[in-house]
DNA sequence: AGCACGCCGACT
DNA sequence: GTCGGCGTGCTC
């Protein structure tokens, strides 16, 4: 036998080079392809792929491909698309995200790939140039026009340059014919402008400008860190972190600012602009095709530096990212509750982490979440105790409903009535506030006590008389209201119980017919730009009287706003819910921040048939400190957040029984062992919703006690039929 | 997520 | 007799 040569094939040198390419799907994990000869894919690399009989984009992924794969299965990757590859970062983000939260990681990745039409191909803009003019040719008047437009190595686009000749395309076309002009790659110009971080903006009061120099010197370490920015609404939060934002700037580094609802930052975009100039890149989910493809690859270029958007920009692919802030850090707008469900704020921490980037959580009212970190030293903590330009925080009141009822069928108190009647009477403006959209919360039948319940859901179904129907909250169904009662047929015998911010309407326009009033709700203001006209006709003045739901709560400032009326304080008040107290505080602190933001001092009433509740009490002194502390010391004992950690399962099934099954056999499977804790199956407050039959577990841990092997290892004990799923919740913060 | 394969009702 | 409903299962 001859000694094999140094040229023969041994089994490892035939063996196809093989990686893991993630793709945008729900799939356990990533698949393996071949690397064609002549084609290089390093991790990072957004590759089209073969899968079945479609192709996909996907991601080169980190690790090693499994080598017992079967040659036969392995399929080639097609090519390589032209985009900047995943950064190191961004990968490593969407392990963590899909790790934490149970989540594939191809699910993560496909909000990470959330513009296809961004990864491929972007299509060349064709433009004009001069080309060697031809011997010997005559010019019309119109031809001459076109050619004075352009010098040599200048391009223009063809409608561009027809329209700045003043002659029809035709001419450009024709010219291009006769070889006076060829076509040239458009320079693509900047979809977004350079914000200017030395742009002669607003002035800092110096307890401000001490919080900015702290913020700044952070970013300028270009290392990870947290920070608590909290100070009390109207302190002027939003210009001190727009100062790390400029230094992040001067860096040349990308920044990232989140807010819980784009939708409804209008005034916040003037202020961006008042600051640097120009209007930041923004990102939102109802961005149009387009928008996202350009917003996407100016992202990914580095062209757009400052990103304003809703949690779903935490995925963009920055190259660069210098800072992330997370505005209004308490707001669970942040909590995404679909698909896959994650905390942006908490996820943004872990972004800024693996980007080693500063982050700043910004809040009045910070999650006791945030607040322990802050006192346990894991983030540093900067305060604005003050008001900015010499305001003061309202005076709050608490009106007792058991001794100042308003008068039957109605839902104002004399006391809030006066006071409202007073402030227009002075020229300014008042606010009703009541977080429920619609008419009434609820229609009960007077003569045999039925109730309209939603067919999908276990939930009221809300009349909305400006629409004629009534509506459930929960899915879309909506019917129009009966003219008897459809369980005893009774006529006319359908009450409305309970108000909503119609109802309010109703009663406002009724003792104010004079005011001018606007109706704030996510669904009389739909968008950004209703919310933006609205905003700026109550800054000039053209309304006198608001009413709307919670959307009035965020970060709004209206000079001439001097009185809130709440008119159910107690609203958020019921049910078992953990946080209820909490999300309460914070919403109605909120919403009192509205008011006297400039000279006039403002005034809060707040109508509450629990006047000595904590809740209350904290409102009328102000003194959200020693609420929060109190809260804290409640939640400490029996180890629940932040003092331990939760995971909800939630179990649905179109079928009841199924749902009671899996359920049952999960809670005798539960993880037994010190320091944990499974309780339930209960049915989910919503126990019937979309016309799922919903059951949840919830599992709490002490401190320190990873919970995603325990939840991974549970699941895996009990079978579940495709029926049913089962969502994982990690840290839930509504108990729905 | 797609897209197939696969078993039971109303149609050319 | 077929067309087609959407229930399970696979895609490197």
């Amino acid at each position: 036998m001859p000694d094999p040569t140094p040229f023969a094939l041994t089994p490892e040198s035939a063996a196809s080079v093989r990686v893991r390419v993630l793709l945008p799907l729900p799939l356990a994990d990533a698949y393996d392809y071949r690397v064609p000869t002549g084609m290089d894919a390093a991790s990072g690399d957004i590759v089209l792929v073969p899968l079945g009989k479609r192709q996909e984009i996907g991601v080169v992924w980190d690790g090693d491909a499994d080598p017992t794969l079967p040659e036969r299965k392995l399929r080639d990757i097609i090519g390589r698309l032209d985009v900047s590859p995943m950064t190191a970062s961004l990968r490593a983000f969407i392990d963590w995200v899909a790790q934490y939260t149970l989540s594939p990681p191809g699910a993560v990745l496909r909000m990470a790939l959330s513009s296809p039409s961004a990864l491929e191909a972007q299509p060349m803009q064709a433009g004009w140039t001069l080309a060697e003019p031809p011997a010997d040719q005559r010019l019309t008047p119109a031809r001459k026009r076109v050619l004075a437009q352009l010098s040599p190595g200048l391009v223009v686009g063809g409608t561009t340059l027809a329209e700045v000749a003043g002659v029809s395309p035709g001419v450009v076309r024709g010219l291009a014919d006769a070889g006076f002009l060829r076509p040239a790659p458009l320079p693509r110009g900047r979809a977004f402008a350079r914000p200017d971080p030395d742009f002669p903006g607003p002035s800092l009061a110096e307890d401000q400008a001490i919080a900015a120099e702290a913020l700044r010197a952070s970013v300028a370490a270009r290392a990870y860190g947290v920070t608590l920015l909290s100070g009390v609404t109207g302190s002027g939060k939003t210009e001190v972190y727009f100062e790390a934002v400029a230094e992040a700037l001067r860096q040349g580094r990308q920044a990232l600012v989140l807010l819980p609802e784009i939708a409804l930052s209008a005034q916040w975009l003037d202020r961006f602009r008042a600051r640097f100039g120009v209007a930041p890149a923004l990102w939102h989910s109802e961005l149009t095709s387009r928008t996202r493809r350009v917003t996407w690859r100016a992202v990914s270029e580095g062209e757009a530096q400052v990103l304003v958007g809703a949690r779903s920009a935490l995925f963009l692919p920055f190259p660069d990212l210098g800072l992330i802030v997370v505005d209004e850090e308490h707001e669970t707008a942040f909590k995404q509750e679909e698909g896959v469900v994650y905390h942006a704020r908490d996820m943004a921490v872990v972004r800024a982490r693996l980007a080693e980037a500063p982050c700043v959580l910004v809040s009045a009212t910070p999650s006791l979440e945030t607040r322990n970190n802050a006192e346990t030293g894991r983030y540093a903590l900067l305060d604005l105790p003050a008001r900015h330009g010499g305001a003061v925080l309202p005076e709050v009141a608490v009106v007792d409903l058991r001794r100042d009822p308003p008068p039957r069928g109605r839902f104002l108190s004399p006391v809030l009535a006066d006071a409202v009647s007073a402030t227009l009477a002075r020229g300014e403006q008042a606010m009703l506030f009541l977080n429920r959209r619609g008419y009434a919360p609820m229609t009960l039948c007077r003569s045999c006590g039925h109730r309209m319940q939603c067919p999908n859901c276990s939930a009221w179904l809300v009349e909305h008389r400006a629409h004629k129907r009534l509506q459930c909250h929960h899915c879309g169904h909506t019917e129009p209201p009966p003219a008897q009662c459809p369980q005893c047929a009774a006529p006319n015998s359908l009450v409305p119980i309970g108000p909503g911010i119609e109802r309010v309407l109703e009663e406002s326009v009724a003792l104010w017919p004079e005011a001018r009033v606007i109706v704030m709700a996510s669904d009389t203001l739909p968008g950004p730009a209703a919310a933006a006209a609205a905003a700026r006709a109550i800054e000039a003045r053209e309304v006198d009287l608001l009413i709307g739901t919670q959307i009035m709560a965020k970060g709004w400032h209206f000079p001439h706003l001097t009185l809130v009326g709440v008119v159910d304080a107690d609203l958020g008040l019921a049910g078992g819910d953990l946080r209820a107290a909490e999300r309460t505080v914070q919403l109605l602190h909120q919403v009192a921040g509205r008011a006297g933001r400039e000279a006039a001092r403002g005034r809060v009433l707040l109508q509450s048939f629990n006047p000595d509740h904590p809740v209350m009490q904290a409102l009328v002194s102000g003194n959200l400190e020693s609420f929060m502390e109190a809260e804290s010391a409640a939640r400490r004992p029996g180890h629940w957040p932040p003092f331990g950690r939760l995971a909800a399962l939630i179990v649905s099934s179109e079928e009841e029984r199924a749902a009671d099954r899996v359920a049952r056999d999960l809670g005798l499977a539960a993880p037994a062992m010190e320091g944990v804790q499974v309780l339930g199956p209960a049915p989910a407050p919503l126990a019937l919703l979309r016309g799922r039959h919903r059951r949840r577990l919830l599992l709490k841990a002490r401190r320190g006690i990873a919970v995603q092997p325990l939840l991974r290892e549970w699941l895996a004990r009990v079978a579940i039929p495709a029926s049913v799923k089962v969502q994982v919740d990690v840290d839930p913060v509504g108990f729905l």
